[in-house]
DNA sequence: ACTGTCGGTTCGGTGACTGAACCTAATGGC
DNA sequence: GCCATTAGGTTCAGTCACCGAACCGACAGT
């Protein structure tokens, strides 16, 4: 919460991730980032962020070394924002909300997740039950549930519609314009 | 973050596990109901939150059904805001968080948590490795660790120290300041 | 009557977030 | 050459949330 004041210097494990992550949007962001969303206007679309925001925490979460600034094309310049091990590893705190939010906020799920190499839905804790091991989120796939809205509006959740495996890249077809318009 | 605009209608059940538990503070409070934090003046104390944002996070966590303000003493009248199921099934959301924020923050862990049933530490997920079970809530002991500062100021703090059964009251010494003076 | 505790509310000041507009650099089409 | 478009920002005014301190009301103890 980059906190006026921090957390009064909590103690606390969990105060200290929240002040590096528990700002509005950051935690979206991230998430983001490990469907494999890379590019500021992706980002600007998909979210609905304000500009102003989405720079400022890009520019932090990169600082914190949970992003990667990584040139992909010169001219004109452009960089893509690629989440690091640092980030990948807020996925099972992602993942638990995400199941809260499911389960006491009603409603269908909106996406599922399953072991790619074996094809099974994971438990609720992101392990395996035929393999019973614990699942790397490189090897998860996504796929849409019952609750998903089949025809998104803007381009990138229509990129995110198919099965995907998690930290791929997103391709939005160019010319998608950088807002709802 | 009760958003000045909702989280852009997100399909997405963390964005609304965000909704109801992404403001700053929100989530800090939750972790102190469960530690057995159950007095307005006690969570004042131990988190140094403002108090207005208190009282505000209290309604607001009552109303979405996390906490259940209970009158536990008329004259004068007394409540205490208990968390429920809902509440309770935060649990893995947070542990995430906090295992998150030591091993990517740095520093000795500052609490570990015990299957009370066995006197084993639970795994990063919750489970017990020796009874292979996944451990409810009000069976687990929380013990001091390394990081945590051995003789804290405030009151809770200090009521917070020995090993504890999560969800157990916290029984604070009555005349203790309502605030760092 | 006076003091202290508990659980708030009120209020002025500050900082963060919002939405819209603007800017730069380069590219593509005509 | 000219204009429109894309990508990735910055700037700015307005609003809203948060902060800290002060105040309030009901009751207890002495």
């Amino acid at each position: 919460m980059a906190l006026g004041k921090d957390y009064a210097a909590q103690e606390c494990s969990i105060a200290r991730a929240l002040e590096v992550v528990g700002e509005r949007w950051t935690l979206l962001v991230i998430r983001d980032a490990l469907y494999g969303v890379r590019r500021y206007n992706d980002f600007l679309v998909h979210l609905g962020i304000p500009r102003a925001v989405l720079a400022n925490r890009l520019q932090a979460l990169t600082a914190e070394g949970i992003l990667e600034k990584r040139r992909y094309q010169e001219s004109p310049p452009r960089d893509e924002y690629v989440v690091t091990d640092r980030g990948i590893a807020l996925w099972p705190a992602l993942r638990a909300l995400g199941i809260w939010g499911r389960e006491h906020l009603g409603g269908e799920p909106m996406r599922t997740f399953w072991h790619a190499d074996c094809g099974t839905e994971l438990s609720p804790y992101g392990a395996c039950p035929t393999c019973g091991t614990l699942v790397a989120v490189q090897d998860i796939d996504m796929r849409p549930g019952p609750g998903l809205d089949p025809d998104p509006a803007d381009p990138v959740s229509r990129a995110l519609l198919g099965t995907r495996r998690l930290l791929q890249p997103v391709e939005t077809e160019p010319g998608s314009a950088q807002r709802p318009v």
